[in-house]
DNA sequence: TCCATCTGTCAGCCTTTTCTTACGGGTGCT
DNA sequence: AGCACCCGTAAGAAAAGGCTGACAGATGGA
């Protein structure tokens, strides 16, 4: 894990709402609008922090068609397991290196 | 550990200088100006971020006199181990809710 | 047709965070 | 006195992040 994606990680998750939505999901699947309503955030919002949850892995949507013929955006939760600890930081500073290296060289 | 702690520690760790802030002290204690040199980061704006570490209990710093009888500030390392998962998380806001129960019973 | 529901995006505002520059103070050595 | 080093803070610029409101498209049912 390089330095880029742990800060990925932990930006996605410090933040209340992102907090809020990982609790929401916790809970089951649920489609955009439905979860937008349950924690009373605007959905443009909602979208946004869902990007960013995304980007970081820790949430996967998959769109598909309700049985009513309506378009349905469900997210999930992905499992996440991260030990947070100076050999984390550690260790992610030294693959940082360790890539910029591997550039050089080729 | 409420949300605000753990939302607290997320944000001290998620940043790119503080992230190589912590990697330096690992190596051992220093004195402010020094770090600065290292991390080839202004005084000022370290200060800001060791105030941030520190509030979060990631760091500590002493006020020390050295032998030609300056005043020195040395910075150590909290040693810190956070598991981060989605029972973490539930736990933070379910912690939440207990606090704001007992706030509401006084 | 009109309404309710879903999807998605964009422009702009406001707040927070990050960062620089410029100060103030102190000690000891030349 | 002047210089090198240390401590600390304050003001303001710059950048990043969070948030709102408005919009566009699609479906199904009254």
């Amino acid at each position: 894990m390089t330095s880029e994606e742990l800060l990925a990680l932990l930006a996605a998750i410090g933040h209340t709402q992102r907090l809020r939505i990982i609790g929401e999901l916790a809970r089951g699947r649920v489609h955009v609008s439905e979860l937008a309503r349950r924690l009373g955030l605007s959905r443009p919002l909602l979208y946004m922090h869902l990007e960013r949850l995304e980007k970081a892995g820790l949430v996967a949507g998959t769109l598909e068609l309700s049985s009513d013929g309506k378009a349905m955006k469900y997210i999930e939760l992905t499992p996440f397991e991260v030990r947070l600890n100076v050999d984390t930081v550690l260790a992610a500073l030294r693959e940082d290196e360790e890539r910029a290296e591997a550039d050089s060289e080729a």
